[in-house]
This record gives structure tokens, sequence and C-alpha cells, in this order.
RNA sequence: GUCCCGUUCGUCUAGUGGCCUAGGACACCGCCCUUUCACGGCGGCGACACGGGUUCGACUCCCGUACGGGACGCCA
């Protein structure tokens, strides 16, 4: 990022100051460890869309302190998936890395200042997959024993003491050094009022005993150097949020609005973490399986935040009119789902929803997925965008009547765009296997179908009628054969919208067919 | 264990003291439509965690209990 410096810009930004002082900045701070879960997803469409609403700034930055963990991969997949929902972002992306020299500096200064200390106590050495547990287990036994916050022995060591230490190059860390008596208070705009005693505060580390600047300290200082004024985060970051104002009040800068956010949790009521309950969890897992963004979009924002009107179908832009923080509601949301159901594997409701985007939404909008799904399948032709786009647009808006997701259109419609289908055997012994007489009658009926002129759903229609009433058969029956035989499948549209969009030469073929006899060896 | 947060149908939720014999959506069930399956239409099932207050009146306000969740790291 290119940094102007000089007394020019200095007055430039005074100036627009008074402009920008409304400027609503927003951010989503995603640590890239992994895929995009959704309740993060849910937190930067909320930022987003409180951002539009007021016409302000949604700032990216990614949090990737944590060189450990942190990939590039994941790193895109954020921005993928932050793509794939049509959240787009102003300015660069910050990347939390890239200031660690100024946080380490901020942290200096606090420690000259003396609201900081070194701590030289050595650091634990623990094993990463026992640390939770383990820091729960110690929490426990201190405040059990009532735990004083401020008994560091370093916290009050003289100052010619202390740099004498670090000066000899004794490691050290260097904690915030939060007073004996008094509150932490917050606005929070989901939760109201917050505040918290000091003694509930411990004296958080800043900066790792290797220099490293630690999470609370960076995300203050990045808030404040991206001029970020509301904060919009999970709920589990609550209690981060009063060190993190005891750290504006360090820094003599005014903290910016909060509002914390409902957790989205497991069936159990537990937490949702992609450990346990695997795919489920992750944005992309939903792009693969044939999700309309609008349509996974339009779900989470309706997990922990609802409109004044009750109306559940709302485009973005619809979204961005009617969202407001004072719809937010305060407990959180399970995300149902089954773990063994494989038509349940996520929550019901968003499902449903995916079908009603599928089947409502513009014909113009739902192409290119369709396109994409094909293509993926080797099902696509170019033509269906050029001479045969009548006939392509019309199928779809047939079929899609009862598909769920995208990946409906290369599967159950499969044998819409290609001659080379299965056909469902129980589909099979059903509608074919049940009658003997159909292995005449559908070939005689290809034959008087063959004259039908034009050859339209209503022709198509008259024409099997009369022939049954002349072969001396229920109509019924010819039509559920003849969608096995065209289809493949015991469901479908209307008979005579599949006659027309497979067309009378497709049609007439596969009424001939023997395969489906062939297959079960009769 | 400590601190914080929450609790309305199975799930997502509306509800800011009388409009509530608690509304909507998903799921489920039934009927209609349809010789398929859906869609759609109509209807049904189904909730204010519990106990005390305050009030003429409480889902709404206060207190307590229970239950659930979150945080408690030289992780983010």
């Amino acid at each position: 990022m290119t940094r102007k410096t000089g007394s020019c810009f200095q007055l430039v930004t005074h100036h627009l100051s008074l402009v920008t002082a409304f400027m609503i900045r927003v951010r989503f701070a995603p640590s890239p460890t992994g895929y995009l879960h959704i309740g993060s997803a849910r937190s930067a469409l909320f930022n987003w869309l409180y951002a539009r609403k007021v016409g302000g700034l949604f700032l990216l930055r990614i949090e990737d302190t944590d060189l450990q963990r942190s990939t590039e991969a994941s790193t895109r997949s954020i921005i993928e998936g932050l793509e794939w929902l049509g959240l787009d972002y102003d300015e660069e992306i910050v990347f939390q890395s890239d200031n660690a020299p100024k946080h380490r500096a901020a942290a200096l200064k606090l420690l000259q200042e003396g609201k900081a200390y070194r701590d030289f106590t050595p650091k634990e050495q623990r094993a990463d997959a026992t640390i939770k547990q383990g820091i729960a287990e110690r929490a426990r036994t201190q405040s059990a024993e009532g735990h004083d916050q401020r008994s560091n022995p370093f916290r009050d060591l003289s100052q010619e003491e202390s740099e004498r230490r670090a000066a000899a190059g004794e490691p050290f860390a260097v904690r915030l050094k939060v007073a004996r008596e008094g509150k932490t208070h917050f606005a929070d705009a989901v939760y109201g009022t917050q505040e918290r005693d000091y003694t509930e505060i411990e004296d958080l580390v800043l900066l790792r005993s290797d220099g490293h600047p630690l999470y609370n300290l960076s995300v203050v200082l990045d808030d404040i150097e991206m001029k970020i004024t509301d904060v919009i985060r999970g709920q589990d970051h609550l209690t981060n949020t009063h060190k993190q104002v005891l750290l504006y009040e360090a820094f003599n800068v005014t903290p910016p609005r909060f509002a914390h956010l409902p957790l989205i949790l497991a069936p159990n009521k537990g937490k949702l973490s992609k450990r346990k309950h695997g795919e489920v969890v992750s944005l992309t897992t939903y792009r693969d399986r044939g999700f309309v963004p609008a349509a996974f979009r339009n779900f989470l924002a309706l997990l922990g935040w609802s409109p004044d009107s009750e109306q559940e179908i709302m485009t973005l832009d619809e979204l961005r009119q009617k969202f407001s923080l004072a719809g937010i509601s305060r407990s959180n949301a399970i995300f149902n789902f089954s773990e063994t159901d494989p038509r349940q594997w996520t929550d019901a409701k968003a499902l449903w929803m995916n079908a009603e985007y599928i089947r409502t939404m513009p014909l113009a909008d739902l192409l290119p997925m369709v396109k994409a799904e094909l293509r993926a399948n080797k099902l696509w032709r170019d033509e269906y965008e050029t001479n045969e786009r009548a006939w392509f647009e019309k199928t779809l808006d047939l079929i899609r009547q009862r598909f769920h997701t995208l990946k409906d259109f290369s599967a159950q419609g499969r044998a819409y765009f290609s001659d080379d289908f299965d056909f469902d055997e129980t589909a099979v012994k059903k509608n074919l296997l049940k009658e003997a007489r159909l292995r005449e009658l559908l070939p005689a009926l290809a034959q008087s179908l063959e004259t039908v002129e034009p050859f339209t759903a209503e022709t198509s229609e008259a024409a099997l009628r009369a022939f049954a009433e002349s072969t001396n058969v229920k109509a019924g029956l010819l039509i559920n054969a003849a969608r096995t035989m065209l289809t493949g499948q015991s469901v479908g549209p209307s008979m005579f919208e599949v006659f027309d969009v497979i067309g009378r030469e497709r049609s007439v073929q596969r009424l001939r067919s023997q395969l489906p006899w062939a297959d079960v060896g009769v």
C-alpha cells in the first residue's frame, strides 16, 4: 500500500475528516486456518449488509499472525467464499502479519509509559492437543482458590531492575498492567450495556517472549489504523472485547461501536466445528453440492436476524435495505442437520430455500449455473446458448420445478440432455414389467406418434389418449410407462410436456428401445 | 470453578404490558389439484423453561431456580 507523507497529505485528511467522520467502516477479519466456516460467512454477511445499508465501507483483513496454522489456500478460500456470496470488499486486503513490527513498537511504547510490564516468567510448554482442557482446568482451580489476577511478581518490578534483566538478555513477555480497581464498559448494539470488573481480567500478554504480537493487541491496533467504526463479530468475542476496551484506553483512542452476534450451534447445542461436524460447516460445501449462492445467503441472513416484515425470500438488495442491528436476536441458533440421513445432510430450511430459488429465480440467472453444472458432466452443448436457446430455456423451466440443487440438472435431468441415461430399477419394475403387453404397446404408440403434426404437448396427449382408447388400455398405464421409457424414471414433469421437450424423434426412438427389458434380462 | 450471555412450536423466528384463545417459515400429517412426483391451494399438529413478585392486566418488567451456551493461552 502506498503511504504518503508530509503536511500536504495531513491537510487533505484533515479536510476530509469532516466528511469521513460519519463514514461507517466495518471489517471482516477471519484467520486463514481452514475453509470458511458458515458462522464466519454469516459475520461477513452481516458486516457487509450493515455497511452497504448506510453507504459505508466493508474491509477485509486476514488475521494471519499465527504463522503455524495460516495457509495461503485458506486465504484463497475465504476470498472465493465472499465472492460466491456476492460480498464485495473495499480497499486493499490487510494482512495482519504485515503490521507486526508496528504492533510490537506500540507494545513497547506502553512499556515505556508504564502501562505494560515485562514478565520474566519462563514460557510454559504445552502440547497443542491438551491446550484447551489444560487451560480450563487451571482456570477452575485458580478461581476455586480465589486467584488474584494482579499477583504476577513482575508486575511491580522496578523500572531499573526490569531494564537490567532485559539488557542481560533474559527473555520476557510484555503484559498489559490492568488497574487493580475499576470496570470496563461498552455498549453492545445487540446485548446492551456490558461491564466487567478489572478483577476478572488478567494482565493479558501483548507480546510473546519471542517478540511476536498477540491477537488482542493486533486487533485493536489494526482496527484503529483501519479506522473501523463498528465491530460486528461473534458472541464468543464478548470477553475479548473488555480486554480490547482496556487497550483502546491505553492508546487513548475512543473504541468503536460493538455488536456481537449470537452463535450458530450444532444440533446437539454444542459448538459447530469443522473437526466434529465435517464439511457441513464449510461454505465451499454448499457451492460444491449445488447451492445457488443467493439461496444460501438468504438462509444465512435469517439465522439470528429477522426483518420487520414476514417476508423471508429476499434478494441481496432487499436484505440490504431491510437490515438493521436491532433485528439481530440474542439467543443462539441451532443449525439443524442429520449426520446419518443423506437427504437431510444440511438444514431442511436451507434445502427448501435452495429449491425455492431454483424454481423461481429468473431463468437468465439460473442458466449460467446450469451451464457450469452440465459442462462439468460433459452434458453441455454450445447450441444451448445459440440456436437451441429457446428449447434449452423451456426445458430448464420444465424440469427445475422439482429440483432441489443444481446437481439435479446433471443427475435426474440427464435424460433431457443425453441419450445415454440409466433406467431406475424400481421405475422399470413398477411402470414397465408389471404389464407384459407394454412391450408391444409402446412400439405401437411410437408409431402412432410418428405422424402427429405438429408435435406438441397438446397433440401428443390427444394422440396418446386416442391410442389408449383404440387399444383398450388405460391412458395412465401408457403415461407412466412412457415416462420411464423417455427419462428412465418414475417421477417427473407432466408426460406430455416431456414429449414436447424431448421431441418427436427422440421420443419415438426411446419408446422403441428394448433396453429396460434387456437390462433386467427378460 | 469464576465471570458473562441466553431461554416462545422439533428447527429458524415474530412479539418492547392489553391488538395473543401467541403470528409467520421449514419439517411433519390430511384434503384438493394431478392416472407420476413435485409445485400450488386449503386445513391440521405444535411453544411462552419453572417459581415468586410488580400490575386492574404479563410472553413482555423485577427477583430467584433450573437448563443451555460462551470466555477464562506467551491461539486467533
